[in-house]
DNA sequence: TCTTTTCATGCAAGCGATTGCATTACCTCC
DNA sequence: GGAGGTAATGCAATCGCTTGCATGAAAAGA
């Protein structure tokens, strides 16, 4: 049986409220009986009740961590950082993965957060107003990553600086033919960065003076095959881009894997860039969109804790910036077509030019 | 304010302990008693305290998990794993993440957990025995991934089997001179992985008569960057091999580059194998050992199930087998020493065959 | 020297559930 | 019709800590 505070104060021969006050550091204990009570501690090796002083007190020393893909890398990364601020704190960290679509209804149908945190960090989550509301009604702070609820704590890249920076990458280097492969998802209820991304790309493109072609934009999902499949649809196009948009690295993976299959390469025959900087993009020399993405979560995590020591009573919002990295995949565009006969190309699915319809 | 048990208990004109039955479903409630709380807590929008409900019945139904690198794919994929198991019973996940040695240090000096858990899930921490016996103190159960702990459960892959899979496919496509990049840490205090993989290579080296050569055994610490130079210095020995095992896929990744940048392909010039079967993996084609990883965390996910369950007595240990995925990295041996000739060598560091001591 | 502060400590009432035991009412079976 | 069961419910102690308020002693001020 583990010790509990009327032993300790038994043993330090006080009363259990001065063994509270001076385990917590509270002013209006004496040195002396300070001491005491911590080798009663000690010698018991005595750790408090964590249930009993949260029901005791009203807090729960855990922050919550809400986010639709734990085992994603961007996610992991703003986890690895959320927890590291958090940690030093001296907080807990309570984790909810909601990829699956049951568990997300789940999760807001039984709320099992409720009186269980003192605080929320939602991750890049695509939520309904309901949703939104209903975490709001759970009355601690909530801070947000990505997509905006009122009222709530805000952090995030700045999704059109970043993108417009990616395309006017390309048109620096002379491309005028620029595809983009967007990772707009079926249910984009309240998932606004592709489009926020999406337009970007369309107004850098209008105000370079080139036109807006919808079959440029093939949707990947932000997955890796969907990203190849998508490249695939634009190579397939009678007149094909010679450089491409990924909003995602995943997705850039998949294209430079399709230009792999078909013979071609980044950036003799096609440019490519990412978003991200995702590890492997280094590995692969891809060219990107940089964003910070642990200090991300630790900004998440000191704007939670601004709220819960009142240091800052109004939430605020913070934009970090993104940053262009110049790898091996973007080029200057050529004049003349690409011609792939000095390449071998590999064993794989040859693109069929005519079974695939255009975008759309 | 929340409601409480007391108020629900007043609307549906029973007593609290009734209440605290119907809302859990014991027997011993009438039908129409349970329907009246039922509806009582619905109108109330009450949700138990989770705090006091742990403090009265000594329950956390929280499973804590303890591991080092969140932010690592493999990590990420078994909590995942974990995690779907867990919320499927309606059991929290309290992460810690160990990652930096003075957060390791600091949570074996306060054991945070201790309490606040009704179980362990521990995934591949390096333990000194005082670790494991503090974590055993805590009299929870215990499920650990990968190293062992007495009296624990257990779940891990066939280390050895798996290396020497990697290894005879080697020798299988005729390699005689093969290398392994291991991923022997600084402070391997009971990270016994690396060990087993390592003993793996030389037995089956042994088996097929090959002599054994120190020099090819190149340490890279699980890092991609650390992997790339561990195969830069295998390709600077007088006499290199012409294979080379890889015991995580990361490593093989740090790999590949230097053959790239170096002008050489694989497998032509050098065969390659990894293992774990990364994501990326696929991408680059790489020739690997794949590990079934979220299902590990499955794994130990209902071993906890077992265990607070009292279903299964005595702690189980499961081995999960691993299985040899061929892809592009690996090809039969050449007769002749590796032309290069063909290739256009990238821009990049040339091995500098004179500065490089050889291993050790 | 006698108030008035200040400081250290104790008392005891919560916090919001769970649960062993007692109680009541209603059956069932001789 | 009374003994013995059984099912439904209530009582009240308990879990281990926090904290407002009271108290007493020592220090400070008049």
């Amino acid at each position: 049986m583990a010790a509990s505070i009327i032993d300790v104060a038994r043993r330090a021969e006080v009363s259990t409220a001065t063994v509270s006050r001076a385990l917590r550091g509270l002013p209006n204990v004496s040195e002396a009986t300070r001491e005491r009570v911590l080798r009663a501690a000690e010698e018991l090796s005595y750790h408090v009740s964590p249930q009993a002083s949260s029901l005791a007190s009203g807090r729960t020393g855990t922050v919550g961590v809400v986010l639709p893909f734990v085992n994603r890398w961007f996610y992991s990364q703003v986890v690895a950082g959320i927890d590291s601020v958090l940690r030093a704190n001296d907080l807990d960290l309570l984790l909810y993965n909601l990829g699956d679509e049951r568990v997300h209804e789940r999760f807001f149908a039984r709320m099992p957060l409720r009186r269980r945190v003192d605080a929320l960090i939602v991750l890049n989550l695509p939520l309904s107003a309901d949703e939104c509301e209903a975490l709001v009604s759970m009355e601690v702070p909530i801070a947000v990553l990505g997509t905006r609820i009122p009222g709530c704590w805000h952090v995030s890249i700045d999704n059109a600086e970043g993108a417009s920076t990616a395309v006017r990458h390309l048109i620096n280097l002379g491309h005028r033919r620029i595809g983009m492969i967007t990772g707009a998802l079926g249910d984009s209820r309240g998932f606004t960065t592709p489009i926020v991304r999406q337009h970007a790309y369309r107004t850098v493109l209008a105000q370079a003076g080139i036109p807006y072609d919808p079959d440029l934009e093939a949707p990947g999902h932000f997955g890796i095959e969907e990203g190849a499949s998508a490249m695939a649809q634009l190579l397939s196009l009678p007149d094909p881009p010679t450089a491409v948009f990924a909003e995602s690295d995943q997705m850039a993976f998949g294209a430079l894997r399709t230009l792999n299959r078909m013979g071609l390469r980044a950036p003799d025959d096609v440019s490519v860039v990412g978003f991200d900087n995702h590890e492997t993009a280094e590995l692969l020399d891809l060219t990107t969109i940089a964003q910070p993405v642990a200090h991300q979560g630790e900004l998440l995590a000191r704007q939670i804790l601004d709220a819960l020591s009142g240091t800052s009573e109004e939430p605020t919002r913070v934009v970090v910036p993104t940053r262009l990295v110049v790898r091996g995949t973007t080029g200057a565009a050529r004049v003349a077509r690409p011609r792939n006969d000095h390449h071998s190309p590999r064993p794989g699915p040859e693109p069929d030019q005519h079974s695939r319809t255009t975008a759309r």
